[in-house]
DNA sequence: AAAATTCCCAACCGCATCTTC
DNA sequence: CGAAGATGCGGTTGGGAATTT
């Protein structure tokens, strides 16, 4: 890098606001075959009307397969007080401590959750000193328990059903065949991977699908497309037919299909990861 | 049921730091 | 060593969802 080069983007030029479907599915498939070494350039190479820093930090807080989403268990808003009480408001410290978690998101329960708890609890203990030499035994005894169902405050214990929901979320705008064969032309005219049923296959041959994008001028072997081994390939189809059920017999699929509204984002991102790594 | 208010979070902005020339 | 671009970070905000009146 260095001197003579442009600005980092042309602000009147990018898009802005919240991300679409098929901004969401062109910038995971850029970066699942190409990294992110360069977010200056990966917007026009990914076909994205986007800043590069936007792609960064939709990247980071949203599409990233690690990223943990749901609700923040008690530990973990635990621990980001503690931490907190020894950095300060460095997120990116704190975030590196747990691990899933971003900046971003620590930032916003510090401030929507935590802050005000604190504060309260704060509050409470003032409340307390005030009081306590007037206060006998069983005064105190009920404080404490006061305090105590205070600090559980937060929703930490419904974690695993809403955390399935919120990857859901997080997934479910991939579930329209049309709207993925739609982006795909729109990329880069790749050839789309013949798949007979209708939900996540469609991502991943998307993904893998070939010469979606301009290829960087300068490929180091970080931007070289990955090779996608076929064995690899059809080993993640069959992972991914096991998990939704489409090798089960009919009872069975049945039964699968109940069930497939929770179990299909877990194993969404259990095969992204699959797939990933 | 509708309006008002509050809450929440994704995304933006601008500054700081790092990297490269 | 300084200049300039790239990236990272933290503060802030807009708008939709949820809740209250």
């Amino acid at each position: 890098m260095g001197k003579g080069r442009a600005p980092c983007c042309d602000k009147t030029k990018v898009k802005r606001g919240p991300w679409s479907q098929e901004e969401d599915l062109k910038l995971i498939s850029f970066v699942h075959k190409y990294g992110h070494e360069n977010w200056r350039s990966l917007p026009k190479q990914a076909g994205l009307l986007r800043c590069g820093k936007s792609c960064r930090l939709r990247w980071i807080n949203y599409l990233r397969p690690d990223v943990k989403r749901g609700n923040f268990s008690a530990e973990e808003e635990e621990t980001i007080i503690k931490l907190h009480q020894s950095f300060g408001n460095k997120w990116s410290k704190i975030a590196s401590k747990l691990p899933g978690r971003t900046d971003n998101e620590i930032k916003n329960v510090w401030h929507t959750h935590l802050k005000k708890r604190l504060s309260s609890d704060t509050n409470l203990n003032a409340d307390e000193a005030a009081i306590k030499g007037s206060l006998d035994e069983e005064e105190e005894t009920s404080q404490e328990s006061s305090r105590n169902a205070s600090m559980s405050f937060g929703g930490s214990n419904n974690s695993s059903k809403e955390d399935d929901t919120h990857i859901c979320q997080t997934f479910e705008y991939f579930q329209d065949y049309s709207e993925f064969t739609g982006i795909l032309q729109e990329v880069d005219k790749p050839e789309l991977l013949e798949v007979p049923f209708d939900l996540d296959p469609d991502i991943w041959s998307f993904i893998d699908g070939s010469d979606s994008f301009q290829q960087p001028e300068n490929s180091s072997n970080s931007w070289a497309p990955r090779e996608c081994e076929e064995d690899e390939v059809e080993k993640w189809f069959k992972h991914l037919e096991s998990e939704l059920g489409l090798v089960e017999n009919d009872n069975q699929q049945q039964q699968h299909n109940e069930a497939k509204e929770e179990s299909s984002s877990s194993s969404l991102l259990e095969s992204y990861e699959l797939l990933i790594h």
